[in-house]
DNA sequence: GCTCCAATTGATAATGATTTTCATTTAACG
DNA sequence: CGTTAAATGAAAATCATTATCAATTGGAGC
């Protein structure tokens, strides 16, 4: 289990229970996104006592704390997540088998300030990801 | 009524029913993003016979013909609709009033190679978004 | 105009993801 | 230990979206 993650929790007032241990636990150990009812498969067969309704709860208290991300695919619209490396970052997805490299760039702090300049816009957020085929995926195909 | 999204139908081997000229003309005079709950209400107030589901079969079509386009939210991750101006290009999206700019930029060509030559990945795709406040709703806040 | 047929339709049901409700349990503190 | 607010699971409620299916209809050919 991350200490990182369960110490951080215990900073912010919320109490450490076996069932998020078990879930987030769960979100350190897979290497991909993943999604909540993927978690709650792994989660729920480490540690029976935790149902599907605690993975969204606490995915939802991860992600307003900043320590994991949401992911938003093509075609599919359901959301995905992902553990995050801390920083600002972006994300490139394989379509085949889901396999996500992170990268950061701050190559769009040009573009921002054009759009701003021209349009009068305040910036607050952006969304960046690539889509494409891993090279493994392009090996199997 | 945009003349020449019903032509295109046609010529697509489309039928032109009056259903899906309802909801043409609703996207077409919505000058920002809509969801299909929303679309639905006003392509009905214009003419009664139109069901939800249709207009969820007619923007599936209408997406699939390129003439729409989805769009990824932040934290909603519901999915939105927007026409678009035919060729490749980003959103800048209002977070308080929904209003979006259109605009291309192929900034993300060299940073796309760079991920290419980096990573072994054959590139597909990629979703780009900006969010921000827009100078109306800035002015009232 | 009329006929005909595949395409299109709406109502309804089904599905799937997410959220709410609520009574019960429990972590963390003293 | 005892206390208490926070957290829990089960079940029901909400949403958005899709599938089913019998009835309707656009439009090509006459």
């Amino acid at each position: 289990m991350q200490k990182n993650l369960a110490f951080l929790l215990k900073q912010k007032g919320y109490k450490l229970t076996p069932q998020r241990r078990a879930v987030i636990d769960a979100i350190a150990k897979s290497n991909n996104h993943v999604t909540p009812a993927e978690l709650y498969e792994r989660a729920h067969s480490e540690y029976a006592g935790v149902g599907l309704v605690t993975v969204y709860r606490t995915l939802k208290m991860l992600s307003g704390l900043g320590l994991i991300c949401e992911m938003h695919g093509e075609g599919h619209s359901r959301s995905y997540l992902l553990r995050r490396p801390a920083e600002h970052h972006h994300h490139l997805v394989c379509s085949n088998c889901g396999f996500v490299v992170d990268f950061a760039s701050c190559i769009l702090k040009d573009l921002e300030q054009q759009l701003v300049d021209r349009t009068g816009f305040t910036m607050e957020d952006h969304l960046l990801e690539f889509h494409g085929r891993c090279p493994e995926c392009q090996k199997a195909k």
